[in-house]
DNA sequence: GTCAATTGTGTTATACCATAACAAAACTAA
DNA sequence: TTAGTTTTGTTATGGTATAACACAATTGAC
């Protein structure tokens, strides 16, 4: 799976080190990855996967900047389909329940799900410059919540964890504008 | 500063036990106490809290469910205050940019905020059965998402932590709604 | 105190985000 | 095929938030 390998959370063995150059994933294979996860775990499960919902993961894998409902809904008439607010909202909580996107609480926008095919509690990083998120599963940072809530006796059904700042991208090309300043 | 005396997160010596019966805290108090915190901090930065924008806090306080903006238009009216829609968003604007309130983005509503005399990374507990919010200032959850940054040479501005679950409280009205049936 | 500049508030209109309710179409399983 | 179920289309509406401009209040210099 190299759902992992987005903008800026490509495999970086130097954590702390200045990040390298700008090293893009294929996203084509991006996409067609979480398609392909997409389309094995609905057939395992018995949801169907129809071609309005899998075409509206595949606008929502278009990027990996968490895209509004709106914004689908002109890519949907773009397609040449005609849909109404209803038709995108359903597609996305279909998606949702299964576990192939998020909703980006602080965007008011949805991102497809990286680690759809097993369970877990992630974090977003949230790029304010480019608006790209990166999701992370960090068992660590869960343990820290799941830890809290047992001290104040709260059973926790679930979290939303949204980290904003400047990538390591954004960073590399702000040194570059400030050098040519 | 009784700010975290709030409903399920009362002072709980004995973690990890059932917690005691519902000890609610002094809510007159407690408003009166952030009130009293807004002003001087205000006061302090030669930012204005105007009449308004106190009558925005306190309606704010009002208790400690997040509230929506609409919510809070309504209670202006019920003032007798002539307001729309523009005049809350930006008392809301103000509160929060004073650290006075913070919005509770999975609810869509603000709450007042409970350390607002000093620099924090909050969090929030919020129960899905009340829907009290309690505010936590955490460095240890805080720290494990810098260091996760840190490898993602991702440099944070502030973090959006929301934790959804049932409430100490509720967990007990639930076992006595259990034991009835 | 008066004045000009600044800040805050009122007002209207509108944009964006999301869902309810019901009809039509497509799929599924006999 | 037919009945039942699920999905999609359609219309209408509700909830959240902001732009733009006018007016009022406050501030600070004089």
């Amino acid at each position: 799976m190299n759902a992992v390998l987005k903008d800026f959370s490509v495999a970086r063995p130097k954590p702390r080190t200045a990040p390298r150059a700008n090293q893009r994933h294929d996203h084509v294979h991006c996409i067609a990855a979480a398609l392909a996860t997409a389309s094995s775990l609905c057939a395992a499960r018995g949801a169907r996967l129809t071609k309005l919902r899998r075409r509206v993961l595949e606008h929502v894998w278009n990027s990996h900047v968490p895209v509004g409902a709106y914004e689908l809904l002109n890519r949907l008439r773009a397609d040449g389909r005609r849909a109404a607010p209803p038709t995108i909202y359903r597609a996305l909580a279909f998606l949702a329940d299964e576990g192939l996107i998020h909703r980006i609480e602080t965007r008011n926008a949805y991102i497809g799900c990286d680690f759809a095919d097993r369970p877990h509690q992630a974090q977003y990083f949230i790029c304010e410059q480019c608006g790209v998120a990166a999701e992370v599963d960090a068992s660590d940072i869960h343990r820290r919540i799941a830890a809290r809530a047992d001290e104040l006796g709260f059973v926790v059904s679930g979290h939303n964890v949204e980290v904003l700042g400047i990538c390591c991208l954004c960073q590399q090309r702000r040194v570059h504008v400030g050098s040519r300043a």
